[in-house]
DNA sequence: CTGTTAGCGCATTCAG
DNA sequence: CTGAATGCGCTAACAG
């Protein structure tokens, strides 16, 4: 018997040794069961019991050049939108021996491109990232990493594989365009910062009102003039910089701003929630006198008062499905489609219907994928 | 020149026959620099330039029984309350070359232990784990995973090696405590289901009515009688089971029972936010008929209208000390307090201050480690 | 279906 | 401060 340096666990050839066979047989036992004989399988099998035996990952991964980790890169964690996102991937996960590595590039792409120049030593199962942003050095990355990689969040023409999203930009042209309907004339857009896909959605926001004729470059509103990121988290004192207070303030400002405001389209639900309660601090009528939309539709935008107008995006659904792609492609199978739209839904509430009550307590519009 | 069975990535021994050092050097530079005389560091720098190697952490994982992997066990990444605490946790992690898995308890004792299990397999570099409720089995490969294990989010006499975090039951004693003095005398306490943690935080509001004399356990408003866990995931379709909804509905159920209601102590902010929302759709004067108080202080209680006062917990800081200390110990250092106490703030805001104006926007009650 | 051989790329001895 | 030998535990590639 070889002896070893350190009297730890037992190995794959203990097992081998005590159920009489080769140590490869142990290992494919473990991971093609189908192409070992059942009696042996199950020699195998109790000397695995007997033994205690759990394979070590560490050596699996340096022997087949691939580990069990899939990488996921998201730009935030705190935002519910993400750690929705995140639980659909994990989710989707199921009884696989699957690992997930969740890394947060805090929408900086410089911080994005160190993260994935780290991930991709670790030979990844499989990579997850948001968004189609990444800095050419990072693509290059992703496209040399050998292994399956998913982007989500957004849409594209050329994802690096495959693409798993919905259209910013139509979210919030049809966010936008209902306001529109509804009558309202002066509708600001409040954002504190823009990311990529924020910028989709503001691209959107502009498109309808140039439409309809009623676009002013003055009424979107932005924390700080030029802030395309948010500020480091030290400098956020570990609070969010993304907040409820933001919103409020954001929206003091653009009524401030602009007296004859009567709509405010937030880039995110928590800012919506702010403006609500800005709202409710001066005894404006919601959605009399302004209305207010915001995007995610997080679970509190139904149960405000009035509640609240929102675009939902199935975030969980998305996570879920790359997690899905990704084992499918891990077993084997194809590319299905490189350009997944899984849509997104118009959630017209209270705070944005003013021509009239809503018959149902909320009407849906879908969007989803219409080239299907 | 050894053949390779595949032509990939530079290994050590490509660095090492550039630098003209040996395999054990470049090793050494890498890990220790300052073992290493500064013009060989010089020499095998340009040659991990030029060949553009980066260590294959597998391998170092294999070879040195340790890998660089910070496991992280949390109940939830869609409570705020983690996804703060992870965040406090990766912005801890700074320069170091430490990686985090976040896996996922669903607040289920025995997918924890599955967990741990799986996870002990990767002889992580260190394990964080929230709460105290561990299972027997877990416990036991806890305290024999040898590397450090740091237990956050609570406090007890007996942590597996160490604990950072606070006590619920003083932070629901406090509070309650608070509502007692502003002249409460029928306070419910709303929650969805009972979490280890949660039963503190109940058990220290029970407390404080006990001392008042104005306990009631029909005033324990909770979604079903006798959950203790929340519903998977497939069941909620993957929606959170705790929200605004779920405030609103438990605050509905609430007053219907209990007519001579006037104030609730929510488990926890969102449902407190439900609670706000389920007063202003019945045009119920908050804090004059019911005050309101939530727990965790998500940043939208003190932008709501009123100011919803909570419980504010040091979440982000608890990830942030959690590992600071992992890597304290990782470098060599004994434990420096077995039990660390980073307190709570009672953040005493309108929505339970009847007996007067609030003289500054919100008083602070710290309740930070008394013992210290 | 099963076994043998030969590494994966690095870090741990123990020498100098 | 530096290096040579050796093996971490497992699996790829062939052979039978």
């Amino acid at each position: 018997m070889a002896k070893r340096r350190s009297s730890s666990r037992p190995t794959i050839s203990d097992v081998a040794s005590l159920a009489g066979v080769g140590a490869i047989t142990v290992s494919r036992a473990l991971r093609e069961p189908h192409k070992v004989s059942s009696t042996l399988r199950k020699v195998i099998d109790d000397a695995i019991k007997k033994l205690n035996y759990v394979p070590d990952l560490n050596a699996r991964a340096l022997a087949s050049k691939r580990s069990d980790v899939v990488a996921v890169l998201v730009p935030s964690l705190t935002q519910s939108v993400f750690s929705d996102v995140v639980r659909g991937i994990y989710d989707g996960l199921a009884e696989s021996p699957l690992r997930i590595e969740v890394a947060n590039t805090g929408y900086n792409p410089e911080i994005e491109e160190h993260l994935v120049s780290r991930i991709v030593r670790h030979q990844p199962a499989a990579i997850i990232v948001s968004g189609t942003d990444q800095s050419a050095a990072t693509r290059q990355m992703l496209e040399n990493a050998g292994c399956p990689v998913v982007q989500i969040m957004d849409l594209c023409d050329n994802p690096i594989q495959q693409i798993i999203g919905f259209s910013h930009e139509r979210a919030g042209y049809e966010m936008t365009r209902h306001l529109v309907l509804q009558g309202y004339k002066r509708i600001a857009f409040l954002t504190a910062w823009l990311s990529d896909r924020s910028s989709g959605r503001l691209n959107g926001y502009k498109r309808a009102l140039q439409e309809a004729g009623t676009y002013d470059p003055a009424l979107v509103v932005q924390r700080g003039s030029t802030s395309t990121t948010p500020p480091p988290i030290a400098e956020q004192g570990g609070k969010s910089f993304l907040s409820a207070q933001m919103g409020k303030e954001l929206m003091f400002e653009a009524m401030e701003r602009h007296p004859d405001l009567d709509a405010v389209f937030c880039n995110n639900d928590v800012l919506a929630l702010g403006a609500l309660f800005a709202c409710q601090s001066l005894n404006i009528d919601v959605p009399g006198k302004v209305g207010i939309a915001g995007f995610n539709d997080l679970d509190y935008m139904e149960a405000a008062h009035p509640p609240l107008s929102s675009v939902r995006i199935h975030r969980w659904r998305c996570g879920y499905e790359a997690m899905t792609a990704v084992r499918h492609r891990l077993d084997g199978a194809e590319i299905a489609e490189a350009v997944v739209d899984i849509g997104f839904d118009i959630m017209e509430r209270e705070s944005t219907v003013r021509s009239g009550i809503v018959t149902q307590s909320e009407a849906t519009m879908s969007m989803a994928a219409s080239d299907r």
